[in-house]
DNA sequence: CAGCTGACAGATTTCAATATTTGTCAGTCA
DNA sequence: TGACTGACAAATATTGAAATCTGTCAGCTG
């Protein structure tokens, strides 16, 4: 439980932070825990987070970032934008369906930590919807794409396909027709009702 | 609080349920109260639903029977298919976030009635889901579509504009931009990337 | 003196006793 | 006879006193 000491930093303490929320649970997890398992006082965490609030923002904002990493779109630039657009949205989904089966406790303490953090949501959900952006106006440069504003359509693909890959939706994910609903929407999107296949 | 007799019919049950539900909410509503309000013994109730969970499911079903009905695509005919689908979609939209403007508590009561009768959920989304259908199929008949499968298009249409009306996700509609957010997606959906506009 | 401790007040949570609710069923009543 | 009652056991919810937690800060320590 006392670790030895080297310098206390807030990466430390974030650290120790999602250990004892994996470990816990959010509704059990409590700075004293956070502390003990550092070997410090409860009052050293608030020299380095305002609150209890902030600490769990910052475990929430980590988690979120370690998402978003391995789905940069530079990670994969080859082949038409529109697979590249679905193996983005399948990696997405991937990546939270696995959470969600694998560890379906660490699953639910990601979700509380991130729908009670909705400053930090909003930032990924932006990060989620530039990288798309990016899938998007590679599509428009390279003429397979028409669309006005790269911007506004990316964030247009994030929000329909949202069913896949927001954590509210967890439940639904259990269906395994969910992943064949994932291709019709992607098909819709890039083919549109008003084109011929 | 004891009402005039009548004949105890189920659906005399179900008006008094749903008074009790919108009065004192999901967590404090009783059989008892239900049976206090029609001036019964609440045995009886048992004798026209199996249990509890059945009379909440009947009154979410009523309920979101209530929400299809006005949207029936035959009661707005006329005009592009893509505009029909516009205004269904909106018309959703302005139900939904109506009711959870208007009087969060009772839409809170209808959310937590609604996800706990998944079986009815699932009927409702299928319902809605042909509605879809409906617009889509009639969309291909005027050459204004082109869907190989106007039943999983429609499913699609629904899929991806989960964020709209998916009660899951009401904490999002406080935002104003989410009128323009489903104009993006829906714009998406009728053209597609792939179609110069 | 910078970084940490630990005692403290007020807010929140826990826990166990107490009360209510659910669902059943033998019996009443018209 | 068939619809209804009301007493009952088991499950569930409420409550309030006791325990714990959060956030602060005066003081210690290296």
């Amino acid at each position: 439980m006392t670790q030895p000491a080297g310098v206390l930093t807030e990466e430390r303490i974030l650290e120790a932070a999602e250990d004892v929320l994996r470990r816990y649970g959010p509704a059990k997890a409590t700075v004293v825990d956070v502390a003990k398992a550092l070997g410090i006082s409860h009052g050293s965490v608030y020299r380095h987070f305002p609150n209890k609030l902030a600490l769990r923002d910052a475990v929430a904002r980590r988690w979120l970032a370690r998402i978003a990493e391995p789905l940069d779109p530079a990670g994969d630039p080859d082949g038409p934008a529109a697979q590249r657009l679905l193996r983005w949205l399948q990696r997405l989904a991937a990546i939270k369906h696995g959470m969600a089966l694998e560890d379906p406790e660490l699953f639910a303490t990601f979700c509380q930590l991130t729908t009670e953090a909705r400053e930090v949501a909003a930032e990924h959900v932006d990060h989620l919807a530039a990288q798309l952006t990016e899938i998007v106006a590679d599509g428009v440069a390279a003429g397979e794409f028409v669309a006005a504003d790269p911007v506004r359509a990316g964030r247009a693909v994030l929000h329909a396909t949202a069913r896949f890959h927001h954590p509210l939706h967890a439940a639904e994910w259990q269906d395994p027709a969910i992943q064949d609903d994932l291709l019709e929407v992607w098909t819709l999107l890039i083919q549109g009702l008003g084109v011929r296949p």
